[in-house]
DNA sequence: AGCACGCCGACT
DNA sequence: GTCGGCGTGCTC
C-alpha cells in the first residue's frame, strides 16, 4: 500500500504543521478535520488533521497514535478560517484552531454520545408578537434582509443612539432566518450579557436559543456546542468567542456595540472579533451587522469609503428626548478643603434636587479603590508596587494597598518607607472615596457601590441591580460595570465624577475611548418618562471628545478625530502591529528593543512600512518584567505580517520575550 | 507550551 | 569534585 501521511496542526507557539505517518490500522478512520493523538518528543498531544499526502517532507516521521473523533469537528470553513487567523495574527494554525473550540476538546475529550436536551419540561415558551418596526427601522431591516435572503455576504453598520431600537431589528432578521431554518449569531460585550439582556431573546426564541457566557461550565459549553451543531439551537447569543459557534446555515452575525474593547482577544491568537466575523460571513455567505451608537473610527471610515453599508437610526423610540448634558469645569471649582474636590457644586445641587423628587442617581468613575496613590510630602516618595511600575491604590474596606496590575497586597503604611517620616498622604480618588463622600454629603440617602471589589460574590451583581431597580438604593456608584445593559426608568441624573481618567493616557485612541464612555454613560439617563440630566466633571471642558458627547453628536467627534488620525498616519489610514519586548533586566530590554527597531528599519528595502518608537509600555514594569514596545505601521496587515514573521527569524535576542499584537487595541 | 540539554554558583 | 539553578532550543 502507498504511504499515507497526515499534516497535523499542533497548538505549539511556533512552526507550521507536522507530518505523521498514518498506520494501516487508522487509514479508514483518519480524515481531515478530525482530532488525533500524536507523540511530540515524549508527550502525547492532541493534533488536528489539516491535510493528507503521500510524500514525506522530513527524515523522521512518527506514527499517528490514534484517531479521536468519529466525525470531523472542523469543517472546511473552520479550517479555512483558522488558517487565515494564523496568517493574519501570526500564530500557529493549531493555536488558532484551539481558540475556536470549547476547552475540553483540546484535551481530547469527546462527549459525542451527548443526548438531546429535554425540551423545557412541557412548558410552552411565550413568544411575544414581534413589535412593529418604525419606518426608520423597517427601512434598515429591509436593506439588510435583502442581502440575507440572497445569501450575499455584506457588512452593514447600523448606527443608532441607545434606545433607537437596534435590537428589534436584529430580532426581526433572526425571525426571518428561522422561518427558513437558518441560523444567527448575536455578539454582545461580556459585561452587557446580563440575564435581562438575554431574557428578551429567550422570550422570543425559547429553546432555539443558545447562550454562551463566561460563567458556563465547560461541560455545558460542550453540550451547547453540540446543540448548535446539530441544529437544535439556531440562534446564539454570546460574548466574543461565540463568533466561533458551529451554527448551521449561518445567515447573520450581529456584533452589538461593535466599538467595545472586549471584542479584542488579549491572548494568542489576539484576534479582533469584527475581523474574524467578517471573514466568516464572507466564507459562509452570511451578513454581518455592526451595531453601535458610537462606531469605531475604523468602521465609520469604511462606511464613508463605501466598503460597508451604513444605516442610520436617528430617532429614539417613543421620541424620548436625549438627556441634557452639563459640563462642569473643575478648574473653577474652589477647593473647599485640602485635596481634590469630588462633587462640584453643580453635581451636588442636581443630586439634592433629584433625590428630593425621589428620583435615582448614578455616579460613574472608572477607577476602583479609595486613593490612587500615597505620597510622602517630606521626601516625595510615592508608594509603588514592587513587581510593577505603578502606584499602589489604597482600599478603604480592606485597609490595604493594592496593585491593580498584579494584585500585590501591602498593609497600609503610616511611615514613609524611604525617609521613615510620618508624612504619607493619600491622593487621587476611586469609587470608594466617591462612596464615602456621597454618604457624608447625603447622610439620609441610601448609597451603594458596584465595582469588581464589591461584587465578589457570584450573584451580588444582580442582587444589587435588583435593589436599585426597586428603589431601595438611591445613589449607585460604580465603574464601567454600571454603564451597560440595564434600563432604570427612575434614574434622572448621571454624574461623571471625572471624564479625564482615560483622556490623558498616552494612547491614540484615548479621545475615542472617552467619547464612547461618556456617550454610553449618558445613555443611561432618561430611559423612562422623566427627563434625564447628565453632569460631566472635567479639567478640559473644551476638549472635542467632551463637547461632542455633550451634544450627543457622533459626527462632530468623528470629523475632529479623523483629521488627527490622518495627520499622524494612524488607523484607519494605516494598520499597526505592536511588538512588546519584556525581560527581567531593564538595560537588556532597552538595548534589544533599540536594536530591534534599527534591525527592522534596515530590512525594509523600500517597503511602505515604518517603525514608531521604541518606547516603554504604558505599564513599563509588570509582574517583575520590564516592558518596552514599538509599532510597525503600514498600509495593510497581510504583507507587513508576512514580512515581519520572515524578518524576525534572523533577529537574535536573549533573556527577553517578544510578543506580537496585530491590530492592537 | 513543555521538556531536555547545557553552562555557572553553593554544597558533601 | 558534583547538585541544581535557569536560559535556550526543538518538537514531524
Amino acid at each position: 500500500m502507498q504511504l499515507l501521511l497526515a499534516d497535523i496542526a499542533l497548538a505549539l507557539p511556533a512552526g507550521g504543521t507536522f507530518q505523521y505517518r498514518v498506520p494501516d490500522s487508522l487509514r479508514e478512520k483518519i480524515q481531515i478535520g478530525k482530532r488525533v493523538f500524536v507523540f511530540v518528543r515524549s508527550r502525547r498531544m492532541v493534533g488536528y488533521v489539516v491535510g493528507l499526502s503521500p510524500t514525506p517532507l522530513v527524515q523522521e516521521v512518527r506514527d499517528v497514535d490514534s484517531v479521536i473523533d468519529e466525525e470531523p469537528i472542523l469543517n472546511e470553513h473552520f479550517l479555512k478560517l483558522t488558517r487565515w487567523m494564523s496568517e493574519y495574527y501570526l500564530c500557529s494554525w493549531g493555536q488558532a484552531i484551539e481558540a475556536v473550540l470549547p476547552a475540553p476538546f483540546k484535551r481530547g475529550k469527546t462527549f459525542m454520545k451527548s443526548r438531546s436536551k429535554p425540551l423545557c419540561g412541557g412548558l410552552e415558551t411565550i413568544h411575544p408578537a414581534p413589535l412593529t418596526l418604525t419606518e426608520e427601522q423597517a427601512h434598515a431591516f429591509g436593506q439588510i434582509q435583502e442581502r440575507v435572503q440572497k445569501r450575499q455576504s455584506q457588512v452593514f453598520l447600523l448606527h443608532g443612539v441607545t434606545g433607537s431600537g437596534k435590537t428589534e431589528i436584529y430580532m426581526h432578521l433572526i425571525g426571518g432566518l428561522l422561518k427558513e431554518s437558518r441560523g444567527s449569531i448575536v455578539l454582545v460585550p461580556e459585561i452587557a450579557l446580563t440575564p435581562q439582556a438575554v431574557e428578551r431573546f429567550y422570550s422570543r426564541f425559547g429553546d432555539g436559543l443558545a447562550v454562551i457566557h463566561s460563567r458556563l461550565s465547560q461541560g455545558k459549553r460542550v453540550e451547547e456546542w453540540h446543540r448548535i451543531r446539530r441544529g437544535e439551537a439556531k440562534v446564539v447569543v454570546g460574548a466574543r468567542s461565540a463568533v466561533f459557534s458551529p451554527v448551521r446555515d449561518l445567515g447573520l452575525v450581529v456584533i452589538d456595540e461593535e466599538h467595545d474593547t472586549s471584542y479584542k482577544q488579549e491572548e494568542t491568537p489576539r484576534y479582533e472579533t469584527r475581523n474574524v466575523a467578517k471573514r466568516r460571513a464572507e466564507m459562509e455567505g452570511a451578513v454581518l451587522v455592526l451595531g453601535s451608537a458610537t462606531p469605531s473610527l475604523e468602521s465609520f471610515f469604511e462606511a464613508g469609503e463605501k466598503k460597508i453599508v451604513c444605516l442610520s437610526l436617528r430617532e429614539r423610540i417613543e421620541k424620548r428626548p436625549l438627556p441634557v448634558v452639563e459640563v462642569v469645569d473643575m478648574r473653577r471649582e474652589r477647593y473647599r478643603e485640602k485635596g481634590e474636590k469630588i462633587f462640584s457644586d453643580a453635581l451636588e445641587k442636581n443630586m439634592r434636587e433629584a433625590l428630593s423628587r425621589k428620583e435615582q442617581v448614578m455616579l460613574f468613575l472608572n477607577r476602583r479603590g479609595f486613593s490612587t496613590y500615597l505620597h510622602c510630602s517630606s521626601c516625595g516618595y510615592v508608594m509603588t508596587c514592587k513587581n510593577c511600575r505603578i502606584s499602589l491604590t489604597y482600599h478603604y474596606d480592606k485597609g490595604s494597598l493594592f496593585c491593580h496590575v498584579c494584585h500585590y497586597r501591602l498593609a497600609s503604611q503610616r511611615l514613609c518607607p524611604a525617609c521613615q517620616k510620618n508624612y504619607l498622604h493619600y491622593f487621587g480618588m476611586g469609587t470608594q472615596k466617591v462612596e464615602s463622600e456621597a454618604v457624608r454629603l447625603f447622610p439620609d440617602a441610601k448609597v451603594a457601590r458596584m465595582d469588581s471589589d464589591s461584587m465578589t460574590k457570584k450573584d451580588s451583581h444582580e442582587a444589587l441591580l435588583r435593589l436599585f431597580k426597586k428603589g431601595e438604593v438611591e445613589v449607585l456608584i460604580g465603574t464601567q460595570m454600571i454603564t451597560k445593559g440595564h434600563d432604570f426608568p427612575n434614574v434622572s441624573l448621571i454624574g461623571v465624577i471625572s471624564a479625564d481618567t482615560a483622556l490623558h493616557l498616552p494612547d491614540f485612541r484615548a479621545a475615542e475611548r472617552t467619547f464612547d464612555l461618556l456617550t454610553q454613560v449618558a445613555g443611561r439617563a432618561g430611559r423612562g418618562d422623566i427627563p434625564g440630566k447628565v453632569v460631566i466633571q472635567t479639567h478640559v471642558p473644551h476638549h472635542y471628545a467632551i463637547l461632542a458627547a455633550k451634544d450627543h453628536d457622533y459626527r462632530e467627534f468623528y470629523e475632529k478625530e479623523i483629521v488627527f488620525r490622518k495627520e499622524l498616519e494612524l488607523p484607519p489610514f494605516t494598520h499597526l502591529i505592536q511588538l512588546v519586548l519584556s525581560g527581567k533586566a531593564e538595560k537588556e530590554v532597552v538595548r534589544q528593543i533599540l536594536g530591534l527597531g534599527k534591525f527592522l528599519e534596515s530590512r525594509m528595502d523600500g517597503r511602505p512600512f515604518a517603525v514608531m518608537g521604541p518606547a516603554p509600555c504604558l505599564v513599563s514594569k509588570e509582574k517583575g518584567l520590564f516592558r518596552w514596545n514599538l509599532y510597525l505601521k503600514g498600509p495593510s496587515i497581510p504583507e507587513m505580517g508576512a514580512w515581519l514573521k520572515e524578518t524576525l527569524r534572523e533577529f537574535q535576542k536573549s533573556r527577553t520575550v517578544l510578543t506580537i499584537d496585530v491590530d492592537p487595541q
